[in-house]
DNA sequence: AATAGATTGCACAATGGTGTGCATTGCACA
DNA sequence: TGTGCAATGCACACCATTGTGCAATCTATT
């Protein structure tokens, strides 16, 4: 059934978030299933990381696309970009931690288109003065971006805070002056 | 041997940095020494992950030490505290990867008194206006204290460009105009 | 040269995880 | 009521890893 596949997905993300090295066991009996049922569909532990981060990017690319246009301006975006990344970002927090080790190299592959409309519009920021200059664009965008993920993965992420701490946090490490980044989190909460 | 175990210490950040899954024989051979050796010195792996949290711990905490003092600048502080904190970080960046799965708790009980310094720390700043005050000081500090840890771990990490991104990056994190953290980073480069 | 301590080299038991095969059961749909 | 598909429940082979035991060897020191 789809819905199972499903299931388990949605369960395995939420429990390899917990602790990256848990057991297909582990995977399927948290999703009320059996390990066998698990392999009929995902044939292998790296299929399942696979799934998941497809899923992954395509849900993130999606945001991205909604919220990306050229005429607005780059610091706007990005705050749109991390409000509506926010939950997003929570749930795929377990990428953070499955990034490293053994399926790191494919998980970075699949990452990567996402890195490069990232990148691409903090150049735009950078070009139009909205972010600073003291980093480049590839490296900036890499920064604010991870950080996002990592404060979606401390403690205080769930509540409302999280979104803010997200959003003002990522436009400061981009260059934008403290008032202006407050002002942009603000209208989104 | 004294220098063995300091060897198998060194060699053991070095791969479980690259790979947080390398077995104990993985370590062993990457030290030079026969895995039945390395028990030797740490009846178990958890002892071993223990000795390299604390010897981190004790590193930090005297970079700490030598830097903090209540009677200058936070923010100029902070910038010491990262430039000189910075080899330490790069390091230590596998703890980044092992704070999660199986060691985890323990690894962050180690690390609690350090984080209470630097909360105090930006607390202080806070309290001089010279940090903003976007977000309660003991989530701030951990935010960019994660972040030059988690700049420890990029790639672009080994050059001056790692200790610059990771000094102005957290000085903009915690709120310190651009002009000023630029300068600040500035100075210790 | 003798001694003590560290290191080696194997062999071993125990554990826990992966992936597969296959017969059986349950369920929905026609 | 039958047909098909998904899920189950075992059993299995395989493998990597952990931690231990013990005798043999090396090495620095006296």
């Amino acid at each position: 059934m789809r819905a199972t596949r499903d299931r388990i997905l949605d369960v395995a993300l939420e429990v390899l978030g917990r602790s990256p090295d848990a057991s297909m066991a582990d995977i399927a009996s948290a999703a009320g299933v059996v390990r066998r049922t698990v392999y009929g569909h995902f044939p292998t532990r790296a299929d399942l990381v696979r799934s998941l981060t497809r899923r992954a990017v395509a849900e993130i690319s999606a945001v991205l696309a909604e919220v990306d246009s050229s005429d607005r301006a780059a610091d706007a975006v990005w705050a749109d970009f991390i409000a509506r990344l926010w939950p997003v970002a929570h749930r795929y927090q377990a990428l953070l931690a499955l990034r490293r080790g053994e399926y790191g190299d494919e998980i970075h592959a699949l990452l990567g288109p996402v890195d490069l409309v990232l990148a691409d519009l903090v150049q735009r920021g950078q070009d139009s003065r909205a972010f600073g200059q003291h980093l480049p664009a590839g490296i900036l965008s890499q920064l604010a971006y991870a950080a996002v993920f990592s404060i979606a993965d401390s403690d205080f992420a769930t509540d409302a805070l999280g979104v803010r701490a997200a959003t003002v946090t990522s436009l400061l490490m981009l260059g934008v002056p403290r008032s202006r980044a407050k002002k942009l989190a603000d209208d989104r909460s």
